[in-house]
DNA sequence: TATTGTTATACTCTATAACTATA
DNA sequence: TATAGTTATAGAGTATAACAATA
């Protein structure tokens, strides 16, 4: 764990790590490919734990929780007009972030002023030093992630970030149904 | 939520939801592409999330958690010869797997007797039933997945589905370096 | 009255420790 | 003494409810 802990999934995380695993893959017409193949959850799920788990060094080298690192990418791409926005559009409790920004503005790494035009709101941006501490952690994320991904052929490798995207920008509820 | 809550995640969840967005998609050599897509973290784990959510339908169709499910495919290969190597197979704790089973046992879908050889081990198998139930539950399922699937373009999907298999095989300590 | 931010409380899930029964 | 299973307890992490300030 980083600092104040990381944050966790009462609903939504499952234990099929090791459970399923990959069997031989020969090259099938696309639309009945591999019938047994493990459930797609059972390997994307474990695999998003490893890919975070990998994280964690870089983030503790700059004494990040992952939440914290969630809303420096959040504010990075522009200010955001108030907490609740931040919250929400980051898929956390609007209580969560609290003690996430009061550490981030103690560090000089965001700034936090109250809306002239409401005086409820408050106003989020990164400073000049959160700017450079999320291009670092972003960056030496990025390098680890390269060099998994340098273990796929390339198609395969196009075909993942593509669906990958593709998958990730649907809103959850399409996915779900 | 199913019957008596599913598993969560104290250290491994992020909330980097609808944080960084899929941009354009254009072509570009495989491996200088996109340098500023997201993060992998941040595709991977909101998809992982979604997914189990699209699961949880058919788990709660069937009244099953998802340790439940959890446990019932990691039993249909071949049975186990004790809670403690379950446990492990399926990366949970091995007091947490007994409550589960206990229910699993009390419905009929799983046996757990002593194993001759060694009295203090339980020998874990699924009834008939429960392989009824795990393959139903699984067909729904993959029905679902194959719908998602459908939304990709014949090259993207073959990819994915190669790529999750190599990483997904991978020991999480060879991802996390 | 409604909303932003905040605090405090309760709840869920999980891991730790202690116990039993076998070996 | 060590291990499999079990139970009970304590610890994180999260959400719910209640409050103050502003609109």
């Amino acid at each position: 764990m980083v600092r104040g802990g990381v944050p966790s999934a009462g609903e939504y995380r499952c234990a099929m790590a090791q459970t399923q695993r990959a069997n031989s893959g020969d090259a099938l017409a696309p639309t009945r490919r591999d019938p047994d193949r493990p459930d797609l959850a059972a390997m994307v799920v474990p695999l998003g734990r490893a890919l975070m788990a990998a994280e964690l060094p870089v983030l503790r080298a700059h004494d990040l929780t992952m939440w914290a690192y969630t809303v420096l990418l959040a504010l990075g791409d522009e200010p955001v007009r108030s907490q609740a926005t931040l919250a929400e559009s980051i898929g956390a409790d609007k209580t969560r972030v609290i003690a996430v920004l009061d550490d981030l503005e103690q560090r000089g790494l965001i700034r936090r002023r109250p809306d002239p035009a409401d005086r409820r709101a408050r106003l989020l941006s990164l400073t000049e030093q959160g700017h450079r501490v999320r291009a670092a952690v972003r960056s030496g994320i990025r390098v680890r992630e390269e060099r998994l991904l340098a273990r796929l052929p390339d198609a395969d490798r196009l075909g993942f970030l593509n669906a990958l995207r593709t998958l990730s920008a649907l809103p959850p509820e399409t996915i779900a149904d």
